[in-house]
DNA sequence: ACAAACCTTATACTTTACTACAGGGTTTAG
DNA sequence: CTAAACCCTGTAGTAAAGTATAAGGTTTGT
């Protein structure tokens, strides 16, 4: 019935075939059920641990840090239930890091896009680093922002 | 007076003194001064430089994304001011996706910490798939909330 | 003045994450 | 029934991003 072949998963993910099959020699990807043949039938739960690989992988997370997420399962009545909080809690510190530090980049970027084509003397602060540098400032935010107002 | 040389750079950024180099040869760090008997002359700024590639890297960045971050740069007078603007707000739109998959990452840990350990029941979600599963579903979310309060 | 700690270039090695064969079996459309 | 399109395992090759080493010059402390 509605299993997925290995190309059939590749179409749906756009991860290529060898890709698939090397995700699995790493655990990322778990060992499917095969037909008669050999072949690989893949499931709707195949395909999106596979788009969660995909979109994990944008992030900037490894292979490695992507496969101790999946691993991430609470069990019933399990006594690691503590071990799994304590990772899950990391890599909650560790995405709002990251969250904040690409907030304050966005940030940087609207000053250019926004404040940087235009004015003749604008363009001292018209580089990332300059941008960036005004919003470490606090002071330099607020008169910014005084500005526009 | 306050140049630093490649190993207090090192230092100061904990970037190692080869990568540094290998930075500069892949133009993401510019060739900096060099003393007599050429020594590199590091300034503040590229320190700044140094702890920004740092940041972009641990945001999923590749070198060659950091280095068109990095070369962002609204000229006085210029013509190309356009061009910088497009490629700043696709680099937004980048960094704006990324924020809003974190974002559903982080739910998605929040409810395996807060909501897995404890119930006996409750361990039907205890996953990071099963839990973005929910994030996906409004109707699961509102109901979730519900239940909270 | 001389050793330790630092710097230089250039080359080679490593790791991570794929990607591409080679050599063969299976499914499917005409 | 047979050719195209698909799948298998296994091995090898690649690209990106570092890291290490060799052979040598420079600075600094004593």
């Amino acid at each position: 019935m509605g299993y997925l072949r290995i190309g059939q998963l590749s179409a749906r993910t756009g991860i290529n075939n060898e890709t698939l099959r090397f995700y699995e020699a790493r655990g990322l990807m778990s060992e499917p059920r095969r037909s008669e043949a050999g072949y690989r039938l893949y499931t709707e739960a195949d395909v999106r641990k596979a788009e969660f690989i995909v979109r994990a992988k944008k992030m900037g997370f490894g292979l490695k840090d992507i496969s101790e997420l999946l691993s991430l399962r609470v069990e019933k009545e399990s006594s690691t239930c503590g071990e799994v909080k304590d990772l899950a809690e990391a890599k909650l510190l560790e995405i709002e890091q990251k969250i904040e530090e690409l907030q304050r980049m966005k940030g940087a970027l609207e000053q250019i896009t926004e404040a940087c084509c235009g004015g003749q003397e604008s363009a001292i602060h018209c580089t990332i680093l300059n941008a960036l540098d005004q919003i470490d400032d606090p002071a330099e935010v607020s008169a910014r922002v005084a500005v526009r107002a």
